[in-house]
This record gives C-alpha cells, sequence and structure tokens, in this order.
DNA sequence: GCCAACGTTGGC
DNA sequence: GCCAACGTTGGC
C-alpha cells in the first residue's frame, strides 16, 4: 500500500470506489469504515462494502441494495431513504421521491392525468382522454425502473422470452395506491372516485399501530411475530394430526421407493455380470496365447464364398466376402473419426469406465466414444505373427464347441477384430445400465424430496386434510393424499 | 366478478 | 417503427 492509498480519500473518490452515488456519501461513516474493517453493515451484518450500498437517512446505516431490493437505477430518483426498522419505529417516515422538474413533467402523463381529465371540462366534454397511467408516482412500486424477471407478467414479456400475451407491467412496479379499493361519492352534477385512506390496523398481535401502505403490518417485526405465532399455534396439531392417520402420498412414496430399490440391485446384479464377462474374455484371451498357430485353418473359404460380395454398411460400395469384416472395420474408424462426442464432465463411475475420457485441450471436452471403439485415441494392438485368433468356434451360430479358432490372427477374415467388438458388445450393455441407475437415483432423490417436504415446516402448514364424514372411516388408502 | 387475451396508443 | 403497458372484452 502506497501513501496515497492511506491519505484520506475525496468524497468523490469514496462514491466512485464503493459505487454509490455522491450525494448519499457520509464521509465520517465511511472514514470509519477505511479504518475498522471489522464494521458490519445493513441487514446482513456483513463487513462487505464491494456493491451498491445506500444509507438510511434516519439511523444513518448503511445497506446493500440487494439486500433490500434498491437497485442504483431506483436509488437515482430517490431523495430521502429511511429503513424497514426506522419505518417501523415510526411510521409517519415513508421514502422520499425526487420530484420532476416542472417543464418536463407538464408533457409527462401520471396520476394526476386521471385527476384532470376529471377535473377539466374541456377533456371531459371532447371526450378524448389521454392515456391514464396506473402510477401514484408516491410508493416505492412507482419508483422501480427494473423489471424483476421472476413473476408472472415479466415471464410474459418478450425480454424475459414469455408470449406477451398479458402485456402487464411487472408485479414489483405495479403501484401499491392505485389498486387501494376506492370508494365513490356523489359530487353536486358528477360521481367521483376518491381513495380510500383509511388507515388499517397491523395484523401484529397486540400491535395498535397502523399498517404501512400496501401492507397489513406496521412492520417487519409485526408480521415475524404473528408468522412465529401461527407456527406455535398450529403446528403441534399438525404433527399430532399427522402421526394419527395414515397419508396415502406417503404409502405411494414408500411403495415406489422399495420398486425402485428392487431395480437398482438389479442393475448392480447385471453389472457385475458384465464385469464378469470382461474377466472371462480375458481368460479365453489368455488361454489363446498358449495355443499353436494351426496351419490348415483360415483357408477353409470355397471358391464360391470368395465369388460373394456385398456393400459396406458405411460407405455403401461393393466389397468382396473375405475383405469384408476388415474393409467395414477401417470405413467404420474412418467415418467415426470426423464427429466427435465430448462432454465438459470426466466420467466418473465405479470399476473400469467403458468411456474413453480423452482430455481435448483445444475444444476442451473429454472423449466420449466407447474406449474400445474409439479410431481417434485408442492405438489398435500390434498383433505378433505367432499370435492365434483365439475366437471361440461355434456350431449352429451360437452353441460353442469349446475349442479356438487357431488361425493367425493376422490373416483370420472370419473373426477380424472379435475381441474388439465382444468388448464393446459388453460396454454397451454396461452403459445401458448405468443409465437406468442413474435414471434411477433421480427418482429416487425426486421420492425422498417431496417426502421431506411433506414432513416439513411448510408442507404440514401449508397443506390439511378434513374427513368431512368421520362417522364413516375410510380405509387406509383413500384417508389421507397430500400429494 | 375475475382474468386471460388482445387491440390500441403514447412515448421514445 | 418499436415497445411498454393501458383499457376493453369475452369466456368462465
Amino acid at each position: 500500500m502506497t501513501d496515497s492509498d492511506l491519505s484520506a480519500p475525496s468524497q468523490e473518490e469514496i462514491a466512485h470506489r464503493f459505487n454509490i452515488p455522491e450525494r448519499k456519501v457520509k464521509v465520517q461513516t465511511l472514514m470509519k469504515t477505511l479504518n475498522d474493517e471489522e464494521q458490519k453493515y445493513c441487514i446482513c451484518q456483513s463487513t462487505d462494502c464491494t456493491s451498491f450500498m445506500i444509507a438510511c437517512d434516519k439511523c444513518e446505516e448503511w445497506y446493500h441494495g440487494v439486500c433490500i431490493g434498491v437497485t442504483q437505477l431506483d436509488a437515482k430518483s430517490i431523495k430521502h431513504y429511511y429503513c424497514d426498522a426506522c419505518r417501523g419505529k415510526d411510521p409517519s417516515l415513508s421514502i422520499k421521491y425526487k420530484t420532476k422538474k416542472p417543464w418536463k413533467d407538464k408533457f409527462k402523463s401520471d396520476s394526476s392525468d386521471v385527476d384532470r381529465t376529471a377535473r377539466d371540462p374541456r377533456l371531459r366534454e371532447s371526450g378524448k382522454a389521454k392515456k391514464s397511467s396506473r402510477r401514484c408516482g408516491d410508493c416505492t412500486a412507482c419508483h422501480k425502473k427494473e423489471d424483476c424477471g421472476r413473476c408472472d407478467y415479466c415471464k410474459d414479456m418478450k425480454k424475459f422470452g414469455g408470449p406477451n400475451k398479458m402485456r402487464q407491467k411487472c408485479r414489483l412496479r405495479q403501484c401499491a395506491n392505485f389498486y387501494k379499493k376506492k370508494k365513490y361519492k356523489q359530487e353536486s352534477s358528477d360521481t367521483v372516485e376518491i381513495e380510500d385512506d383509511t388507515p388499517t390496523q397491523c395484523y401484529g398481535p397486540g400491535c395498535i399501530e397502523c399498517a404501512r401502505p400496501g401492507s397489513k403490518y406496521c412492520s417487519d417485526d409485526c408480521g415475524l411475530k404473528l408468522s412465529k405465532s401461527r407456527i406455535y399455534e398450529m403446528l403441534p396439531s399438525r404433527i399430532q394430526q399427522w402421526q394419527s392417520s395414515p397419508c396415502a402420498a406417503e404409502e405411494n412414496n414408500k411403495r415406489a421407493l422399495e420398486s425402485i430399490r428392487r431395480k437398482q440391485l438389479e442393475a448392480k446384479t447385471r453389472l457385475g455380470d458384465l464385469d464378469q464377462r470382461h474377466k472371462e474374455l480375458d481368460s479365453l484371451l489368455e488361454r489363446a496365447k498358449h495355443l499353436k498357430i494351426d496351419p490348415d485353418q483360415g483357408g477353409t473359404e470355397t471358391e464360391d464364398d470368395l465369388e460373394l460380395s456385398l456393400y459396406c454398411v458405411t460407405c455403401g460400395s461393393e466389397i468382396n466376402q473375405r475383405g469384408a469384416l476388415r474393409h467395414m472395420e477401417k470405413c467404420f474408424a474412418k467415418f467415426e473419426s470426423q464427429t466427435s462426442f465430448g462432454s465438459i464432465y470426466k466420467t466418473r463411475i465405479e470399476g473400469n469406465s467403458m468411456f474413453c475420457d480423452f482430455w481435448n485441450p483445444q475444444q476442451k471436452f473429454y472423449c466420449k466414444r466407447l474406449k474400445v471403439l474409439c479410431p481417434e485415441h485408442t492405438k489398435e494392438p500390434k498383433i505378433g505373427q505367432d499370435e492365434v485368433c483365439g475366437c471361440s468356434l461355434v456350431t449352429n451360430v451360437f452353441d460353442e464347441t469349446g475349442e479356438l479358432c487357431r488361425a493367425p490372427k493376422r490373416k483370420c477374415v472370419k473373426h477380424f477384430c472379435w475381441e474388439k467388438l465382444r468388448r464393446a458388445e459388453i460396454d454397451m450393455e454396461r452403459l445401458r445400465w448405468w443409465m437406468a441407475l442413474d435414471d434411477l437415483f433421480e427418482k429416487e432423490r425426486t421420492i425422498r424430496m417431496s417426502m421431506s417436504n411433506r414432513m416439513g415446516v411448510l408442507g404440514l402448514m401449508l397443506h390439511q386434510s378434513v374427513d368431512h364424514d368421520p362417522m364413516t372411516p375410510m380405509t387406509t388408502p383413500q384417508i389421507r393424499d397430500s400429494n
């Protein structure tokens, strides 16, 4: 830190450094901040002051814009800000907004347009009322400049990807006073709409204060007090009710969990079997290593066989039967190399992964081809001159004779790449079962979530089943279904 | 009476 | 010309 860093910053510097409007900078408070790193602010009581903050003009406490729902744009139109705590203590306090300049206001439509139309005989007679505005211009909502992006009206907007069918202002920007209950009073020639400004009493337990505009409570504390007393009052009986009567949804969930558990066990067993098949293949290859080449095997094709031709399944060109497997294998590898399958996540499964998982630093992903079939990152093993083919011989296509093909591996056209394809077949099956297992884990998670929600405080407080005919008790599954 | 949907219009 | 959002209306 240099000397200049230690010197007292100017008001402008502080405003710039803390990203706050200059007029809100309380130099004394901030100087304290710079010297005392443990200073805590806002309702969140954190020491962080790197984001936009606004100070209460009554208690001079600083609040993060995000914590109290005031954006930097909103703050530009605020003249005096009073925090919730101060407004709770003194209901006469309300956030004061800057008024627009008269020359600008002259051409703007605001709440006065409605009144002006009602008052101004020229406008009334012409019937050409200006498009009115549903704004009082005083409440917090009227001064919000940004849409929340979460309410139904925001979600309808084009900018949030909605169909633009409702075409209404963001719920948080809807004027709190415009929708107040209206009273009508008869005046000499006209019926005039007036706002019902009768203050309502705060709903807080034992509180006799006036509720804040647009709220049932005089302060956040009163709202919390009522919520607390509701929980103390209602929760014990709800828990008792929950424990005394069986719940159909809970029973269904338990049955579903049992079924999922059975399926998971089956999947794990099948995966174990497939691992065993890999081991059997390894031992078969080991057995083949000790065999000697039989020069009579591998050249048993008749002349008819040699004349037979077929078409490659990949490129479609005509090939003779003898070299068909070799051609198709190479052709597949060529075309497969042209397409990449990748994911940014490395495979994490128990045992040997069936995926290639080669990290591609250019494309920044892990290769997700089957490892055994990946033509790009898996090298074909070199075949020695003495190696035998080793493929199990069969009769009637599927019946294994127990003998192995002893043709030279390099020349055997009948069983070209047989162990690679066998391994790929097993890995594909393993992949299917892993995916099934993943699906089952997700289902289990969802069910467990709904079970814990149902038994949670919110679930118990919000949902209740009433038996309208207690004289004829229902059978268990019909009693209660709180789903 | 409520509300989704939509035509319309003032402001930019 | 575009867009936010107001006022109206038909269906429920």
